[in-house]
Order: structure tokens, then sequence, then C-alpha cells
DNA sequence: TACCAGGAGAAAA
DNA sequence: TTTTCTCATGGT
């Protein structure tokens, strides 16, 4: 069975992604500024993992002189697990990371693959193994500036505690109800998920925890669970 | 010490 | 179809 779309209020997400800018300010993502290519290694190396631990990895692949598809494929997979320790889940990440550049490298690297319409980028990097969801879309919002919004595990927790959406949704219903709360030419819309998911994950990872500090947080006023009405 | 962090896939229920 | 388990390092 599947989960019916959310409905979201256009003015109030645009209202909740001023408060978030207004009190975090722009946030100039993705954080790392090493290419498309990078930013594809970043997206599968932060599964689950917190940012400072992914940018130790990121520097030991480049000590090796290993940031592109055709250096990591060259590595034995033991070696490129051991590059990539820092980020955990290493021995996984090591499989998910050659299966990504086999992709890329049979697609015709960044210039081939941009030629593929976004649903059609969308749906390749799905069949690949270990790319999810929230890591494809990471991917071709940021790496191929295509116009699609990342839900991650901070995105439900905040737009439920704003009363945004109902809990229960899933994935896809939520990423497509966040599309189709936006209007505009696509790289207006490229520019606004850029940084609504970035300010998503600065709050959530600063302010809005499972425990939170919501003291000075923009939000609180709009917030179910600084007015007791959650959790 | 225990919890948490920008998930995904396989197995079990 | 949904839930549970596994994978692992590093910061607080």
């Amino acid at each position: 069975m599947t989960t019916p779309q959310p409905r979201i209020d256009r003015r109030r997400l645009h209202g909740a992604f001023q408060r978030l800018l207004d009190q975090h300010g722009p946030q100039d993502w993705w954080p790392s500024k090493g290419g498309p290519f990078e930013i594809m290694v970043g997206a599968v190396l932060t599964q689950n993992t917190a940012w400072t631990n992914v940018e130790k990895a990121l520097a030991r692949l480049h000590a090796a002189d290993a940031m592109s598809a055709e250096a990591i494929l060259a590595l034995p997979e033991a070696e490129l697990a051991e590059r990539i320790r820092p980020s955990g889940y290493f021995n996984i990440k090591a499989d998910r990371l050659r299966q990504l550049c086999r992709w890329y490298v049979d697609g015709g690297g960044f210039d081939g693959l941009a030629r593929l319409e976004t649903p059609e980028l969308r749906r390749e990097l799905l069949s690949v193994k270990g790319i999810g969801p929230e890591t494809a879309d990471d991917i071709v919002l940021y790496a191929f500036h295509r116009p699609v919004f990342v839900v991650d595990a901070y995105t439900f927790r905040i737009f439920e505690r704003m009363g945004l959406i109902d809990t229960g949704h899933r994935y896809e219903p939520l990423r497509a109800a966040v599309e189709s709360a936006t209007r505009g030419p696509a790289a207006e819309r490229v520019g606004f998920f850029n940084e609504l998911h970035a300010l998503i994950v600065r709050h959530g990872s600063r302010v809005c925890r499972p425990k939170p500090d919501c003291g000075n947080c923009a939000l609180r006023r709009m917030c179910a669970y600084n007015l007791g009405r959650l959790d």
C-alpha cells in the first residue's frame, strides 16, 4: 500500500524557509568544494555519518590521489576501505563507491550522464546497489543541479514538529509534496531546494535534535514539540 | 557510558 | 508491506 502524498502549504513552507535562513544564514552547500565527482563520493560516505568524519575520509582519498572514478576502481577494495575508514561502515561503503564509480564510467562520466533527463538520471542512480533515494537525490541536486528536493531524517522530524506534515509519511510522497509546493524556473528551484535542505541539516543537527534546544529557535512559536503537542 | 550522526539492503514478521 | 537487524567510526 502506498502512503498518500501530503499536501504542503506553499506559503508556510516558504515562511519556514525564511525563518531558518534568518536564524542560520546562507549555508553555501555542498560542504566540499571538489566538483561533481567529489560530491557523489561525499554523498555515499555521509550515509548515516557525521560530515566531520566524511571530511577525514575525503582527505585520505586525496592523499592517495584517488579522487576520480578510475583511480578508485584501480584501488584494491581493502585499500579503498582503509582509506575511507574514518567515515564508518567502511567495508560496505567501499563496495558502494566502487558500484557508483562503475556506473559513472560506464555512463560516460559527468558529461555523458548529464545528457539524461532528470527522471531517467534518478532512475539510473537508484538502480545502483547502495544508492538509495536520499543519496540519489543528493547527487541529482548538488552534483547535477537538477530541481529535486532531498528528504532526510531531519526533514521528517522538523516538518512534523512544525506541523507541515502529519507523522508516518515516507520518502517519495514527502519529496513530491515539497516539489509540488514550489513554482518558478528550474534554476530558481535548484537554488531553493539546495538551501532548504542545507538549512534543514544545519537546524536538525544543531537545534532540532531528538532532545532539542528550543530556547533561541526561530521556529519555536510554530513548533508542536516546543508547544508540548508532540513527543 | 550511552547516545547520536545528512542510509541502505537483507531478512524476518 | 512493514519492521528489525546489520554495518562502524568519532564527537559530545
